[in-house]
RNA sequence: GCCGGGAUGGCGGAAUCGGUAGACGCAGCGGACUCAAAAUCCGCCGGUGGCGACACCAUGAGAGUUCGACUCUCUCUCCCGGCACCA
């Protein structure tokens, strides 16, 4: 055996152990229990980041530690291979996005296989391929004939200069990224697939996912929002025709109390006010400014001008003056709302503005007439315990019986009722981008929308355009475009739009059961591997993708496809890996971030800290921490740390840096820890199998360790306390990657370590039978340190297990369980308390009862010293754990 | 703005059901080995007071519940993630 630890000489070799024996190729076997460990697939941006080894390590050890366990388990790998930054690339650089992507995923393939990932990747996918879009393409179809994709307009920024459609992302202060000029919103036609229709099941379905965090849970309730309230309408005459305004509420217990309506700037009757009302048409163009990301609209100064029209209360009759205001959303409930200032914060700040009535409706106990302030008003309006007045036959009624009573009076006069609202939004998948995947629609002059008929799927997306940052390629490539229409066979032009890249990512996980199958989207085997066992990815999935593929999921579903109602039994989401990020503001406001790792800080003599760029000197912006992204430039390479350290010590850093839920800043401080813990074990491990072979040479057998451990509490008790330590780590850890927390069990494995190297060497005289059984608790303990660790750091795991003669292979071995008979106990301490205060701690025998621990404990000199005498109140005893005297 | 989460020594973190705050590791300091350095090994390592035994303070801030609070409740501050076209 070597004496010095090569984490590059043995990882090549396990890799090509593993890559020979086709050790992580998945076959499906009924019968045995499966294990499907998905992780989620790679933008292949270019190269990993320290997220993916986050993400891909903490996936490696589920999938490692089950297989270990006796599952057969699936560990797949693919590539979202579509999306914005390879158009960017394309720009920047002149090549086609395939091209780019591909380089990137060949590059990136070959960094993860260098972490001896157990990957299957005779199941690899990419997003980009025909053979994996066409069935994207083919579902679209069959949502379409169901009437689960349909087509209406969406609002999208919009560059005036380079003539083009904006992501978010590409919007800066509200300039477009690239020419610096305010953005617009603008309205297109777009298709959208109904996922609203599924909101009910979607959030129901929250209570089935045991294995998901709350938090997630949570955030995807209040995502879909489900709220119970009151549709209405408001009646009004315009232009002699006689017209509804419809407004959604949660709180009709409060209508007695409307002096004003207000309705977003894109509503219709905002347009129609804005005809002959130059004012008002100016600021409808006003608010059409700025982006369409909700983040930005929220945050807008609240705005507002008379529309100078009035409709009719419904219940009241009185006329209602109606704003257009910027903060009311078309997007949410009706475009319109009730302003009832008295009883809502947002009205009341608008009608002080604006001089509008305020007339209070509710009234609560706590409250007098003159307590007319704002918070107390959401306090009320939180607990529903107000009683109507001011109200005229609504008064006295509480929150409930005035709803009712308003729904069915609005009933009655046909003029609204109870209704549900939600939150959710249907999803709209065009966009006017080149590296997607294509709709396939064919726009006919006569017939219309045509969809492209089944057999001639995929519609191929051409691989060798260049994007220009002006509109879509393929809207400016003929060969694409032009085609026959497949009903009449005119001349017709094919959609250029292409599919949100959420639909891609959406069903990637079914088709690694089958990713072979030219013929069916899914087959029997998906039947045998899905749902997923265990999803592991970014917290900052959390709502839009695990949403999309939950929605996707239920449709295959009721298309008979798939039998499963949820796509990820188990979920666990990674907290983001963070880095600082530095930048400066070029002219026309163009941002230039730069890396950590170019710039220095330097702290003034003041105590103030500034950054400059190594390069220059000159100072940079500090942008404060935020996720490692390609877009902020704040990204470090892990190759740097694979290079110096190996992949198993990089593996276990980042394992032992933090919990994997919890978000990380990075710093490698700390990576010197794991590269000396590895070179202690392979140290230790040298050393004992010396103590082996000398072992086996002196009697004469190839593999010496085969007796049974004695019982070392009577042979050598502090033996018995080293194996104590062991057996009591191997219960943490297994407990630990049970609930998934694994920097606990890097720690239980170093712990290990250290016990089994507090074992003394032998005297020179040292009696045959203690130096026995000193043998067999280092050759016990290293089995069940290799073993534990071989999730985290499979290649020094792998070879040491072979070295030490443990056997062929450290995947075929059982996965180790504490010995209770170790972890045994005579005597235990107690902590004691005096009023809640340690004052030290006592040794009681193990089944000592509460009698006797109260005797023990009251008769210790440091409880009488800190009883001095006081009458003792009550003694808490908790058992196993403390004594508190309470004086 | 709205939704979700977080804050513990110089640093990463531990504390499983409300029961010993700081496990394990990094950095630092002292020592051994060495011609020397690296590596390795041993010891110390939250703050204040004390020669010491020990005492007091301390888990972002402030209140509360409890025999007992890092843990539960309320208020606040700061940070992170998401907000529907980044993926």
């Amino acid at each position: 055996m070597q004496q010095k630890y090569d984490p590059h000489a043995i990882e090549r070799e396990a890799q090509r152990y593993w890559e020979e024996s086709g050790a992580f190729r998945a076959t499906e076997a009924p019968g045995r229990p499966k294990y499907y460990c998905l992780s989620m697939f790679p933008y292949p941006s270019g190269k990993l980041h320290m997220g993916h080894v986050r993400n891909y390590t903490l996936g490696d050890v589920l999938a490692r530690h089950h297989r270990m366990k006796g599952y057969n388990v699936l560990q797949p790998m693919g590539w979202d291979a579509f999306g914005l930054p390879a158009e960017n690339a394309a720009m920047a650089n002149g090549v086609p996005p395939a091209q780019w992507t591909y380089d990137n995923i060949a590059y990136m393939k070959r960094q993860l296989k260098s972490l001896g990932f157990a990957i299957d990747w005779s199941r690899e996918i990419a997003t980009c391929r025909p053979d994996y879009y066409k069935w994207n393409q083919w579902l679209f179809l069959k949502m379409l004939e169901r009437g689960l994709v349909y087509k209406k307009t969406g609002v999208v920024n919009w560059d005036p200069v380079d003539q083009t459609v904006l992501a978010n992302e590409q919007v800066i202060d509200g300039r477009g990224w690239r020419t610096g000029a305010p953005v617009e919103k603008r309205e297109i036609p777009m298709y959208y697939m109904a996922i609203t229709r599924y909101a009910e099941e979607l959030l129901a379905a929250l209570d089935g996912l045991a294995g998901w965090p709350e938090r997630v849970k949570t955030m995807q309730a209040n995502w879909i929002g489900k709220s119970y309230g009151v549709r209405f309408a408001f009646p009004y005459e315009l232009d002699g025709r006689a017209e509804k305004l419809w407004v959604f509420t949660t709180r009709a217990d409060t209508i007695m109390g409307v002096t004003f309506c207000a309705v977003a700037p894109e509503h219709p009757l905002a347009a129609r006010a804005a005809r002959d009302n130059p004012a008002l048409a100016a600021f409808v163009e006003e608010c059409k400014r700025g982006s369409v990301m909700e983040a930005d609209l929220a945050t807008l100064e609240k705005k507002g001008m008379p529309a100078g029209l009035s409709v009719v209360h419904p219940l009241t009759g009185e006329p209602v003056p109606v704003w257009v205001a910027n903060y009311v959303l078309m997007a949410y409930g009706e475009g319109a709302v009730m302003g009832v200032p008295a009883h809502d914060e947002r009205d009341f700040y608008f009608a002080r503005q604006h001089g509008l009535p305020i007339r209070q409706v509710i009234q609560t106990r706590a409250a007098g007439a003159d307590a007319f302030t704002p918070e107390r008003w959401q306090a009320w309006y939180e607990a529903k315990d107000g009683v109507c007045v001011n109200s005229g036959k609504y008064d006295g009624l509480g929150y409930e019986q005035a709803v009712d009573a308003i729904a069915a009076d609005l009933e009655a006069k046909g003029l609204g009722g109870k209704r549900v609202l939600w939150r959710l939004r249907d999803w709209g998948i065009s966009r006017q981008r080149y590296w997607g995947c294509p709709i396939p629609i064919i726009h006919c002059a006569d017939c219309g929308e045509v969809p492209v008929p089944e057999r001639e799927l995929p519609v191929v997306l051409p691989e060798d355009l260049v994007p220009d940052g002006t509109g879509n390629p393929l809207a400016k490539t003929p060969s694409f475009y032009e085609c026959r229409c497949p009903k009449c066979g005119a001349r017709a032009r094919r959609e250029t739009d292409t599919m949100d890249t959420f639909v891609d990512s959406s069903w990637y996980y079914l088709r690694y059961a089958c990713p072979d199958n030219a013929h069916a989207m899914v087959d029997e085997r998906v039947a045998y591997w899905l749902p997923v066992d265990q999803y592991i990815g970014g917290i900052e999935h959390a709502i839009l993708h695990l949403l999309y593929s939950r929605f996707w999921t239920k449709v295959m579903r009721d298309l008979g496809l798939i039998a499963f109602d949820e796509p990820f039994t188990n979920l666990l989401t990674q907290g983001m890996v963070l880095n600082e990020i530095y930048f400066r503001r070029g002219a026309g406001g163009r941002i230039t971030y730069y890396n950590p790792a170019e710039v220095e800080v330097r702290a003034g003599a003041d105590g103030t800290r500034s950054a400059v760029l190594r390069s220059d000197g000159l100072p940079v912006e500090s942008g404060g921490i935020g996720t490692m992204s390609k877009s902020k430039n704040n990204g470090v390479d892990p190759q740097d740390l694979i290079d110096r350290y190996g992949a198993d010590i990089a593996r276990f850093f980042m394992i032992f840096t933090s919990p994997p839920e919890q978000s990380l800043e990075w710093s490698d401080s700390g990576v010197e820890g794991a590269a000396r813990f590895l070179r202690r074990l392979w140290s230790f491990a040298h050393e004992h199998h010396a103590l082996i072979r000398e072992e086996s040479g002196r009697r004469g057998t190839q593999r010496a360790e085969r007796g049974r451990l004695p019982n070392l509490a009577a042979v050598a008790p502090e033996l018995a306390a080293v194996r104590r330590e062991i057996h009591a780590n191997l219960k943490q850890a297994n407990y630990d990657f049970d609930r998934l927390q694994f920097n606990t069990v890097a720690s239980a494995a170093m712990k290990m370590l250290n016990a089994l190297s507090s074992v003394p060497r032998p005297a020179a005289a040292a009696d045959a039978e203690r130096e026995a059984a000193r043998r067999l608790l280092l050759h016990e303990g290293m089995g069940i340190l290799l073993r534990v660790l071989a999730p985290i750091t499979p290649h020094v795991s792998h070879h040491l297990w072979r070295e030490l003669g443990f056997g062929e292979d450290i995947l075929a071995a059982p996965w180790p369980e504490p010995d209770p008979a170790a972890l045994e106990e005579e005597e235990i301490e107690l902590v004691v308390q005096v009023n809640g205060k340690k004052r030290g701690d006592v040794r009681v025998p193990r089944d000592a009862d509460r009698k006797a621990i109260e005797e023990i404990v009251l008769a210790d000199p440091t409880v009488r010293r800190f009883v001095s005498g006081q009458p003792v109140k009550k003694v808490v005893v908790v058992p196993g754990r403390l004594v508190n005297v309470v004086v």
